[in-house]
DNA sequence: GGATAAATATATCATAGTGATATATATAAT
DNA sequence: ATTATATATATCACTATGATATATTTATCC
């Protein structure tokens, strides 16, 4: 099974979703909206939007922009629209997950339970923080967009997640100070 | 911040866990132990194991096998160790998450829920079945090991996890149930 | 007022990481 | 008898990432 380049679709769906847009917007739709389970960097958008133009599933014009680079304005193309339109309804693959923490968990020696509970913590303090924002980030969603049902699934999901992170650190400093006594 | 290469930690980790490997036993370690969280693959194996080696962070002693390709047996050495040890010691960066289903949720149209639900009952089925493996691992590690409490550990991870997506999935469904009434 | 940071906008580079494939043989399962 | 799996190495092309370079305007801080 050769491996797809997503980057591409990403960027045709959301020319699709917004209309006309630089690189630089899309990189900062991303950033805002698809941040809590995708992200994508210059290094990767720049490339794949000259390919794009290239295979003329975009078009792009230029506009000049005085003092800053011209902006490159893309825009999906039909054929972008239908290329996109079959990418959707191949199977899709499951989540990629690197989960660091418990890598480093499992790389730990016995005997470093202190180690262990410092790591916990950190991450039971970082999901806390990141429940915060989905609260505020909803009651946004909430209000502005009516009932955006696409943002709200994927906002539920990152909190769901949390909540559950959260009830696992909990458990994990039970046992860790349950196996010291 | 330099992005660092986390699969030579991985390497040295388990050959200080495991004791003298060949790459392909760390393979196999890994795809056992460690696929809920973390995956590695020959690919990139090979070329680190080589790389560890010129910087003496391990020895390679090569045993004759016959019929099959020698054997490269891996230790660890001194430098390895405290290599290892210094990284355990650094901030850890969090988790590296790229979810397909989300993404194909988010830039999937308004008016296209037959599909939204399709993908969605594909993912519980997933996780239901996540979880029964789950079970069978976590008697295995429980009779073998007797309390290994990193597996344990990062076991329970994933069952928060997948409890957490069925959860998910279900609310998921009887949104886009209501939203067509 | 001057310095600093952030926003706008493009692009490239080296490195990291992935999936497929090649090579070769023994053994186990169908 | 055939096919699949296990053992064992290695490379290749491509995808993806993070840092950095360039250049200007605007906003913020002391």
């Amino acid at each position: 099974m050769a491996r797809i380049n997503k980057t591409q679709y990403v960027l045709l769906g959301i020319l699709r979703m917004r209309g006309p847009s630089t690189g630089y917007e899309m990189k900062s739709f991303i950033d805002e909206s698809l941040n809590y389970f995708w992200m994508e960097n210059y290094g990767h958008i720049y490339p794949v939007l000259k390919k794009l133009e290239e295979t003329g599933r975009v078009t792009c014009r230029e506009e000049a922009n005085p003092g800053k680079p011209d902006r490159k304005v893309y825009t999906i193309t039909e054929a972008g629209a239908s290329d996109l339109e079959s990418w959707l309804s191949t199977p899709f693959e499951g989540i990629i997950f690197k989960n660091e923490l418990l890598l480093r968990l499992f790389l730990l020696p016995p005997d470093r339970d202190e180690e262990m509970i410092r790591m916990i913590r950190k991450e039971r303090d970082h999901n806390k923080k990141l429940l915060e924002e989905y609260a505020h980030v909803e009651e946004h969603v909430r209000s502005v967009h009516g009932k955006q049902l696409n943002a709200l699934l994927t906002l539920s999901y990152g909190r769901k997640f949390s909540e559950a992170v959260l009830e696992w650190c909990d458990e994990a400093m039970e046992l860790l100070k349950e196996e010291n006594k």
